[in-house]
DNA sequence: ATACAATGTAGAGTGAACTCTATGTCAAGA
DNA sequence: TCTTGACATAGAGTTCACTCTACATTGTAT
């Protein structure tokens, strides 16, 4: 299937504006149609989800745009981006490691945070707690 | 213990001018010395921790600038103040969440990748892989 | 043929979170 | 006393990732 780009807006949920700002950035090259509109094709979509990806796991644009042209250049470049992936997923389990402790730390917080709420009426000076 | 800026940058790892433009932002309000210097003491530094944790996890500048509002207000905003740590904790789930889903479908594709590699000079046409 | 909705390009504007510059003050050491 | 370095304020500049505006062109329905 091909994809006029207010199609693939909608499929992909990025705006209009934010898939021509993606093309600009050398994320992703649509074919044209005889009138130069944008057609995207399912290879699009899939490339697309996985730019989602990349980016909510905090890849910055440039990354994913280095990525991009490896990928453009074919099979010859296929170690160079499993070799980004696995620096990536090294970052992305720092990156849950880290959000694991913060929640530990929140958890506690909160319980800290039960109590005194719980006593702060029988006591008689106030806390300020942070 | 107290600190002029300068220490306190090092302690906290923030930057002196990121520590100006936290204090313009309303997150921490250090004393001033005689001198009109910043006078910044102990709970400051256990405050800005517990800011860096809250920034570290998504929380944006305002929102914290809200929860520092509810502390200065001291007891009576204590189960505000609660009520914001728990919904955090909420959205701190859901990022934690979404995170290790990536880190599942990045394990994918790395293997993917690696069978990929292992297998693409014996075959005569080219893959194009994501 | 005409209206109008969707698309095209180029470039400006936005908001978040810093980061830096210019200029001035002040306390301490040589 | 003079110089130096850390600090002060006000405001400008930067980066990122969009987001929007202005204006031209194209495709489609009547």
């Amino acid at each position: 299937m091909e994809y006029s780009i207010g199609e693939f807006s909608k499929l992909t949920g990025l705006g209009i504006h934010t898939l021509r700002y993606y093309e600009q950035e050398g994320l992703i090259a649509p074919e044209r149609n005889s009138g130069n509109r944008r057609c995207y094709c399912d290879k699009d979509l899939t490339w697309i989800a996985f730019i989602k990806r990349l980016k909510e796991t905090g890849m910055p644009i440039k990354e994913i745009k280095h990525y991009a042209e490896l990928r453009a250049a074919g099979d010859p470049t296929l170690s160079d981006r499993m070799e980004m992936l696995v620096q990536h997923r090294q970052a992305l389990n720092e990156q849950i490691a880290r959000l694991q402790e913060h929640k530990i730390k929140l958890d506690e917080k909160i319980e800290f945070y039960r109590n005194e709420i719980e006593h702060v009426q029988t006591r008689k000076l106030p806390t300020f707690a942070c």
